[in-house]
DNA sequence: AAAAATAAAGACCGATTGGTTTTTTTAAAT
DNA sequence: ATTTAAAAAAACCAATCGGTCTTTATTTTT
C-alpha cells in the first residue's frame, strides 16, 4: 500500500467518524484536518483528483466516507454470520449482532445509513444516492438469504421475500432510533425480540 | 395577538420547515431572512430577549421551531384520533394517519423527532434534551391510552404497556424511514400492517 | 394626537467557511 | 545516487457565517 494510499485511507476513516456524528453540513474541513493531522493541502492533495467539474472535494470525501462506514459494518455483521448454514439462524444472528451493539456501533454516531439518509435529504443528492444503493444492497441480500431458504425448505414458500426486507430493515432502524434517543438498549431489545418472532413466524 | 407575536410565530413555522429538511447546521440565519422576508434585525430582535447568557438567537430559534412542529404533528393526529372511544380503534387511527401522509407530513421534511434527534445528537444538547421530551410525552400518552383500554376490557391485562409504546413508535418510524429513503410508500404500509396486527393482539 | 415603547432595517464586525495556489518536503522511479 | 514525481505545508482568497449595534419606522400606550 502506498503512502498516499495510506493518508487516504485515514481521511476517509476519520471522515466516517465525522460526518456520522456531525453531519455533513456540521463537519468542516478544519474538523478535517485537527482529525487528521493533516493539512489543508495535505487533504485536498488527495482528493481533487477526483473532484473534477462541479464536485466539491468536501462531497467527494463525504460519499467515500459513507461508503467506508457501509461497509466497516457490513463487515463486522458478515463476521458473525457468514459461517452460518441455515438462513433463519442466519437473520437472527444479525438481530443479535445490533443487540449486542446498538449503543456502540462499528462507527461513532449510530448507523451511517439512518444519519446519512437524514443529513442528506433535501441537502446532498449525490450522497442521497449512495443510501439508496447502500439501502437496495441490503434489502438485497436479505431476499438472497430467503429465497435460499425457501429452496433448502427452511422457509416457508408462500413468504413476500421483498416486504419481509423492509420489515427486518424498519424495525432494526426503529429500534436503533428508540435507543439511541432514549439512550436505553431495552428499547432496541423490544424491537428485536418481536423481530426474532416474525423470523421465528417464517419458518416452514 | 399582538403584531410582534404574529410575527414571532411567522419565524418559528418557516424555520420548522427549514430546519426539518436542512438540520441546523444547514440552515443559515440568511435562510431565515429569506424565508420570512424579514432582515436580520427584525429576526434577532424577536428572539434575543429569550436568549440571555450563553445560548444563541440560533439555538433559541431552532428549540421553538422543534416545538413547534411537533405540536403542529400532534395537532393532526388528534384531529383524527379525539373522536375514537375504543382505545385499539385509537391506535390503528394513529397508524392510518400516517399511512396516508408519510410522504406528506404536516411539516416538510418528514418526522421532526428523527430528524431532529439524528441532527442533534453529538452537536446540540439543548435540542436534543426537547426531542427527548417530545418522545416520552409520545410514549406516555400511548400507553394512557393502553391503560385505558385495559380498565374498558378492551385489552389484555397482562399487555406490557410500555414495550408496547416502544414497539408502536419504533415500528412508525422505521417506516417512515424506509419509505423516505425508497421513495416508496409501499415500505411504510409494510409497516403499518405489521403494526396493525400487533395491536389487534392486544385484543382480549 | 402626543409620547413612550418596541419592532424592524441595515450597516457593520470578527471569525470561519470551502477552496486555490505557491512553495517546500518527501517518496518513487530511474 | 540522482532525477523525477508526488504529497504535504502554508499562505492566501472571496464569500458566508452568526451576531451586534445604531438608526429608522411602526406600534402601543397614555
Amino acid at each position: 500500500m502506498k503512502k498516499s494510499e495510506k493518508t487516504r485511507q485515514l481521511i476517509v476513516e476519520k471522515a466516517a467518524s465525522l460526518f456520522n456524528q456531525k453531519g455533513y453540513a456540521g463537519t468542516s474541513i478544519q474538523d478535517l484536518m485537527e482529525a487528521t493531522g493533516l493539512t489543508k493541502g495535505g487533504i485536498y492533495g488527495n482528493f481533487k483528483k477526483e473532484a473534477t467539474d462541479k464536485k466539491s472535494v468536501k462531497e467527494e470525501i463525504a460519499k467515500a466516507a459513507f461508503e467506508y462506514a457501509v461497509w466497516v459494518v457490513n463487515k463486522e455483521v458478515q463476521k458473525r454470520t457468514f459461517v452460518i448454514e441455515n438462513s433463519l439462524d442466519k437473520l437472527k444472528a444479525v438481530v443479535y449482532f445490533y443487540k449486542e451493539r446498538v449503543m456502540s456501533l462499528p462507527v461513532d454516531g449510530g448507523c451511517p445509513i439512518m444519519n446519512t439518509s437524514i443529513d442528506s435529504d433535501n441537502t446532498q443528492p449525490a450522497l442521497r444516492r449512495k443510501v439508496v444503493k447502500a439501502v437496495e444492497y441490503w434489502r438485497g441480500r436479505i431476499i438472497k438469504t430467503l429465497e435460499r431458504g425457501k429452496k433448502k425448505n427452511e422457509i416457508k414458500k408462500e413468504v413476500n421475500a421483498e416486504d419481509f426486507a423492509t420489515l427486518f430493515i424498519g424495525t432494526l432502524e426503529g429500534g436503533i432510533l428508540m435507543s439511541r434517543i432514549l439512550k436505553d438498549n431495552h428499547h432496541f431489545d423490544v424491537m428485536a425480540d418481536q423481530l426474532v418472532l416474525l423470523i421465528d413466524g417464517l419458518k416452514k
